[in-house]
DNA sequence: GTAATATTGTGGTCTGACCACCGTACCACC
DNA sequence: GGTGGTACGGTGGTCAGACCACAATATTAC
């Protein structure tokens, strides 16, 4: 139904999509750089302003970094820019994104340990240890603690080889940001997390994905508990 | 580790980050319109050029809508540019997003109809049976029963009451046209899917989670094999 | 009343200047 | 020889003010 009708008639955009076209097929290669945008502005027939307003669409989409003093440079930023979308989307004018975020995670979680229990690598593994480790060291230590939380959930989402849930799962993280420091000052909920953490990493060892899935639920539910919050729908609850 | 090096000095990221926040905030509302670039510029004491230059990286956010003529707009396109987000990244050539995004599919879309059956309210149903509806009444008009599918998938999501899922999930599912177009004319594909759409309104309008769960990730079983996909992993798959 | 026409306000583009930053080449000094 | 400072050239960043293109509205002519 919608078209994009003709070339609309802005012609930052054209340019935008001109140069965009090189990058994609490959014309100019990452890490390459772009002529400079007087140049451009000559190749093109248009002046440097289209040029930059062109070349900030480009970045935005993760294609370029520009560099001040150096040059515009063809990178592969188009994970990192996803990620922003995901950040920005869903902090986009709720009252209370919290709840809806949360919710979200509570229903990828649990599916992201099944998968990861098929499929993760011994690297993966070692990345979530060592995030274990690193909390266990660090347990009193709050800022140290919430940040290896958040490698863990990192560590595990990459373990499903699927690249787009690691974005993501750091978007939602990040969101949660205020919630987990929340949280993290709960009497014991530090200990009982580490608790679920490791059980989560013995499912996976294991490749035991019911047990991973079971694990992380628990581990869910505690930081429901932990942080106050109310259990929207009918579940079940374990005791941790 | 990783420092941000101060506030990036470039004005036009300071400006983008300042209105970024007023319309995150609610500041400015959705459908309002920004000051006009001239004014923008005196009340921040910069240029309009700098002015520009932030509009059009909010542009790409999907946060503004620019029309010429007309002013700058404040728009809820947060869901428009993680789609474009998404096709730039299978565009560059990545691994294969594809497979990544019909994954995430597979996890979100069974919980949702879990949410759906225990959140649907009458209007929710009504606009899920009226979809239904349409593509029976189409089922020869491959392009109506497919925006109607899409439709279906849509008011499913939004039935959770979630703000955040109905987005998300018309992002991924939009992704997936071509996907959906190659399967609508695979024999037979549109009359099983039928089947599976009204299974699923059914198991939701009973208030019956597990069925609709079931229902859902039948009706997915049955689009991976129309669609000739792989099971990337251990799944049973039925005759048909 | 209706249709053609001017007015107004907005974004779009242009020009050309100057500023700020970065790498490098060069030079002076140790 | 090496170290540090300094000047230079190239690049993006910002500025100012002008004019163009477009859309809605007010005005006018019929």
């Amino acid at each position: 139904m919608t078209h994009d009708p003709l070339s609309s008639s802005r012609l930052y955009e054209q340019m935008a999509q001109r140069i965009r076209q090189r990058i994609v097929d490959g014309d100019i290669k990452t890490g390459h750089r772009l002529p400079n945008e007087r140049d451009l502005a000559k190749q093109y027939g248009v002046s440097r302003t289209v040029v930059r307003e062109a070349i900030k669409t480009l970045k935005q989409e993760g294609l370029v970094e520009v560099r001040a003093g150096l040059g515009t440079f063809v990178i592969d930023g188009t994970g990192e820019a996803l990620k922003q979308s995901f950040n920005l989307m869903m902090s986009f004018g709720h009252d209370n994104p919290l709840a809806d975020i949360v919710e979200i995670r509570e229903i990828l979680e649990p599916h992201i340990a099944v998968i990861a229990a098929t499929r993760a690598t011994e690297d993966d593994l070692a990345r979530m240890q060592q995030a274990v480790d690193l909390m266990e060291e660090h347990i009193e230590v709050i800022e140290k603690y919430t940040e290896e939380d958040h490698n863990f959930h990192l560590a595990l989402a990459r373990a499903t080889q699927n690249a787009i849930i690691p974005r993501l799962i750091a978007s939602i993280v990040d969101l949660l940001q205020e919630l987990r420091k929340r949280i993290a000052f709960v009497d014991g909920a530090r200990e009982r997390g580490q608790g679920h953490h490791r059980n989560i990493i013995a499912a996976i060892r294991n490749n035991d994905p019911e047990a991973a899935r079971a694990a992380m639920q628990a581990h869910l539910e505690q930081v429901r508990q932990d942080s106050g919050l109310n259990v929207k729908q009918s579940e079940d609850n374990s005791d941790d």
